[in-house]
RNA sequence: UGGGGUGUAGCCAAGCGGUAAGGCAGCGGGUUUUGAUCCCGUCAUGCGAAGGUUCGAAUCCUUCCACCCCAGCCA
């Protein structure tokens, strides 16, 4: 959260009331991924949350892995997520916490619930506990292991951890209410049987605890004060508090939900991410068309934009879908004002100036309102490329770019006038011939004929030549994920144009990996970080009201 | 039909009994060597609906309606 006078959210609101009235001394909050998947915009919320309350509010917020499911998850994943975070901006409290180092707490935990009657190994298969389970209106059936001795649940559970039984034959449960209306009150299992070496513990597990029996102890530990997970989990709550209260836990954690993040034309889920990223509809789960934090980077987006973003959607309990032009603008605002400025020609044509002899060397600002970005310099020759779309042999008032016979300013340079156009046999533009009107560099042309626009060029005889990747969005559909509809069948075929041979003025060459600029007239670019040759991934094109009136 | 949650503009979102903030998008105009940026203006007699309380209601009460989540040994 900035500094300026936003109304406080309602987590910032309960907060600061428990800090003022004293229930809490600092806030501790925590960030806990499960690393089974990249992180992808909607934990970025999450982050911007849980980071930014400790930040506003003075306090600490932990960084903690729930590795409670050694099936999903990977180290490959803890490493990316520890990533992401960190180039947000955000820093954890000490180490990075892991769920699964508490996993001789939670065992003692349950042992603790057994021996006062509060948990109870149950024998009933997958499909059978669900039958027992009831349904949403009809109350469910004891199984007929709850109320078996304690010694024995005890002796059970101890053979589940040593490995004696096999995975689904048994889980520890505990006894709540059957016929409670809330589903996650009837008897939820505890700890299940998984014979998988997990990325942390390695073998020395058999048994699993679950993410309810997992989380709020977790919490408990760290002394996190404000539990903050997404609005599906606040039927989990009266459980998560059961747990507490029947437990010896060293503090009294608090959950809270809000609303998950929603973006249009996007999908967060991150087993339709990996879907596509397992079925090679993207290069991965950091593909600059991909919603994952590591895509974003990739595609040029800032930290201070998805932070910016995060900033203005707010928090709230009510779901909605935030339309991605939110999004854009954040990244736009930022690199508007950040970005330095570059030209490059996307689709070149070819114009020769034959008036003009000689080369030289003009300076042009690296930023129109910076002046404490660099200035750079910038080849001219009689030889220049501009781009295919700034010509038109003829065309109305509306069109302020070079016409047969018509000026235009070149953007830093001269203005010209076009004469001639050359094509081929197949009747395509080949080049244009053009006069340099004189006297013209950073003034108007001295007979009072105005050029109408100002286009961008660079020279032909020293420029870069590069590849750069046109993204747009993945998906067409503005709800890709909304029911029933295949995903799959909303993927924008066109989400990737890659053009090759742009040209591009020389400094483009020195571009550091990952740098941004502001291809103008064009968009924000940024070079790409993974690529061995020079390549431009565009990032967002800049707002464009001309195709707004073309298309009228 | 059980339990939990949410309804303020096209979208996000303030508001917490005193007469509907802000942002995004849109629209109109101005500046401009980027059709960008920037600037100005415009955009809810209306707060899911209907009743009620009150001098006064988006805010309180009642009833109704709509939408979201829950029946993983996933998180």
């Amino acid at each position: 959260m900035s500094v300026d006078d936003k109304p406080l959210n309602f987590l910032e609101q309960i907060i600061k009331k428990d800090l003022e009235e004293g229930v809490h001394q600092k806030l501790i909050t925590r960030f806990p991924p499960e690393p089974n998947g990249y992180l992808h915009i909607g934990h970025a919320k999450s982050i911007c949350l849980n980071f930014g309350l400790a930040e506003t509010f003075g306090g600490e917020c932990n960084l903690r892995f729930d590795d409670t499911n050694p099936a999903k998850e990977e180290m490959e994943y803890v490493e990316a997520i520890e990533k992401d975070v960190r180039w947000l901006g955000f820093q954890w409290a000490g180490e990075v916490r892991y769920a699964s180092s508490y996993f001789d707490s939670l065992y003692e935990w349950a042992v603790h619930l057994v021996k006062h009657g509060k948990a109870y190994v149950c024998e009933l298969s997958a499909d059978e506990a669900r039958k027992y389970r009831g349904t949403l209106t009809e109350a469910g059936q004891n199984s007929p292991y709850r109320d078996r001795p304690v010694e024995e649940s005890l002796d059970l559970l101890e053979r589940m951890k040593t490995g004696g039984f096999d995975e689904g034959s048994k889980a520890l449960r505990a006894k709540i209410d059957m016929a409670h209306g809330n589903m996650n009150m009837r008897d939820p299992i505890l700890y299940r049987i998984r014979k998988q070496a997990h990325h942390q513990t390695g073998d020395k597990w058999c048994i699993y605890p679950t993410y309810d029996f997992a989380h709020g102890q977790e919490d408990a530990i760290e002394n996190i004060t404000h539990s903050i997970c997404t609005l599906e989990f606040a039927d989990h709550r009266p459980l998560y508090d059961w747990f507490i209260e029947n437990l010896p836990v060293p503090s009294r954690p608090r959950q809270y939900e809000f609303g998950r993040l929603n973006l249009n034309y996007t999908v967060t889920s991150k087993r339709k991410l990996k879907q596509l990223v397992d079925e090679g509809h993207v290069s991965g789960w950091d593909d600059p068309r991909m919603p994952t934090i590591a895509g974003y980077r990739r595609r040029g987006y800032t930290p201070a934009s998805i932070r910016k973003f995060c900033d203005m959607i707010g928090v709230t309990k009510s779901d909605g879908v935030v339309d991605v032009a939110m999004l854009e603008h954040a990244i736009r605002d930022d690199l508007d004002k950040n970005a330095p400025r570059a030209m490059c020609v996307l689709r070149p044509l070819k114009v020769v100036l034959s008036n003009y002899t000689g080369t030289e060397m003009l300076t042009a600002a690296g930023h129109p309102n910076r002046d404490d970005l660099a200035s750079r310099q910038l080849a001219f020759g009689a030889e220049i490329y501009i781009d295919k779309a700034d010509f038109r042999e003829e065309a109305n008032k509306k069109y302020k770019r070079l016409v047969i016979g018509k000026r235009v300013r070149l953007r830093n340079a001269y203005v010209i006038e076009a004469d001639e156009v050359l094509k081929n046999e197949a009747g395509e533009i080949t080049e244009v011939k053009a006069r340099v009107i004189e006297n013209t560099l950073g003034k108007d042309p001295e007979d009072g004929v105005k050029a109408k626009g100002v286009i961008h060029w660079v020279a032909a005889h020293d420029c870069a030549e590069f590849t750069v990747n046109l993204y747009d969005r993945l998906f067409t559909d503005a709800a890709p994920d909304a029911g029933g509809k295949d995903f799959l069948s909303c993927l924008n075929p066109e989400s990737l144009l890659v053009l090759e041979g742009c040209k591009g003025e020389k400094s483009l060459l020195n571009a550091e990996p990952g740098q941004g600029f502001q291809f103008e007239r064009e968009g924000y670019f940024c070079r790409d970080e993974k690529s061995e040759s020079l390549q431009f991934n565009r990032t967002i094109s800049l707002r464009d009201s001309w195709a707004k009136i073309e298309n009228k």
